[in-house]
DNA sequence: AACTATTTATAAGA
DNA sequence: TTCTTATAAATAGTT
């Protein structure tokens, strides 16, 4: 939040996340404290930190046991509205989010942009050209990554090639073999002008384009939170 | 903290109360979410309102239950050196908000002024400045009511000695009204020149000064928050 | 730990 | 409750 924006996604550097769980620690049981004396609650903050510390706030009016009593009481109690509130809450939150996602892909495509104000617009013209970058190297990536694949299928083509040839000049009078007759039919279908790799070549592992992991394992969670907290 | 700085101390008004309560709830509850996610922390928060209503938040990656199961687990296992961590923090914290104390009270005394800014010398001066203020407007007030009051007590002088008077002029001759006979001795002890009030008058609730009662109830704890936050 | 440029949170008002 | 907006507070990156 300061110094620079960031992105609510697990902080891989682990020295920084220590220090950023300690700050915001301290943060949280501040705002927690000052909860308690404004408006006279009751509050209790179990912890855990990625190393497995174990931290905690409680207010200075209640002793930990006393609330989580409390709590598994109205739990017990209330079990169905309990659920069926917190269910309503997270209802009410997606329907946000997903307006929100709507909008934003509408301005994306160039619609609903008398919302915005003249900064929003430049910001928003910046983001989507850094976007367009990215895909832009991300295609170039894939296209390089595609001509090295299909150099690979080339060669794989080649090496059977030259078996079967091996294998046709070894047996030549045996029946079994008959099955390569509609070889060219298959491949050229398949945009092959060489001779093709046949079913073993499609059994090969999808193209691997060699992003960082953290790109699809964090942008999922990382997207949501920021739409859920557009305003 | 915003539209105007706001003390660490119970609001009274209840409507604002709970305004500000599901406003910071809300605050805590996305902190604690942030939280979660940056640093890979397993956070439970429960609770209470000031009107009985429970809240709880809790990381995604977890269950309430896991949370104070391992929280119970710990504080088991740990039970002196739990206590003996929290009793070094809270040392700590009470060393530093002494510290800051200090330095405060010297700053106010005039002495240590080369560690501040001008702009800080000058608010330092401002606050000073209300303060005195502040002060002179309440010996102002409990001047005004020390009149107050001396009138009251005088009135309840005269209303007695009325009475007395009555009493005496209806039974002088009853032996048991003997006992006045000290009564110059005692209201010259206590200061009264027109006959005193005696025992009834002592018994009186003390002078009222009619300030606010926020002033006294929150202030205490409102100036260790604000001393303890000083850096 | 301390420092600040920024981002966030939020008090008051509507 | 929800929105707005001026301001206070938190904090990310740096030293």
């Amino acid at each position: 939040m300061a110094r620079g924006k960031i992105q609510i996604k697990k902080i891989e550097n682990q020295t920084n996340r220590q220090v950023t769980y300690s700050k915001r620690r301290n943060g949280l049981f501040k705002k927690a404290h000052e909860l308690t004396v404004l408006c006279d609650a009751k509050i209790s903050i179990i912890m855990i930190s990625s190393t497995q510390k174990l931290h905690e706030y409680i207010s200075p009016t209640i002793t930990t046991k006393q609330i989580v009593d409390e709590y598994q009481k109205t739990v017990r109690t209330d079990l169905w509205s309990f659920h069926y509130e917190k269910m309503q809450e997270h209802l009410k939150k997606l329907k946000e989010m997903n307006m929100n996602l709507r909008k934003d892909i509408r301005q994306r495509s160039g619609e609903s942009l008398n919302d915005l104000g003249y900064e929003q617009v430049v910001s928003l013209i910046e983001d989507i050209d850094k976007s367009l970058a990215f895909i832009r190297e991300r295609k170039y990536k894939a296209l390089g990554n595609q001509i090295d694949n299909t150099k690979k299928k080339l060669r794989n083509v080649e090496d059977i090639h030259k078996s079967l040839l091996f294998g046709f000049n070894a047996r030549h009078d045996d029946p079994q073999y008959g099955l390569v007759e509609n070889e060219g039919h298959y491949n050229s279908m398949l945009g092959f002008r060489h001779g093709g790799p046949r079913i073993i070549a499609l059994h090969m592992p999808p193209p691997n384009h060699h992003h960082h992991p953290s790109h699809h394992s964090g942008t999922g969670a990382s997207d949501l939170t920021t739409f859920a907290l557009l305003e």
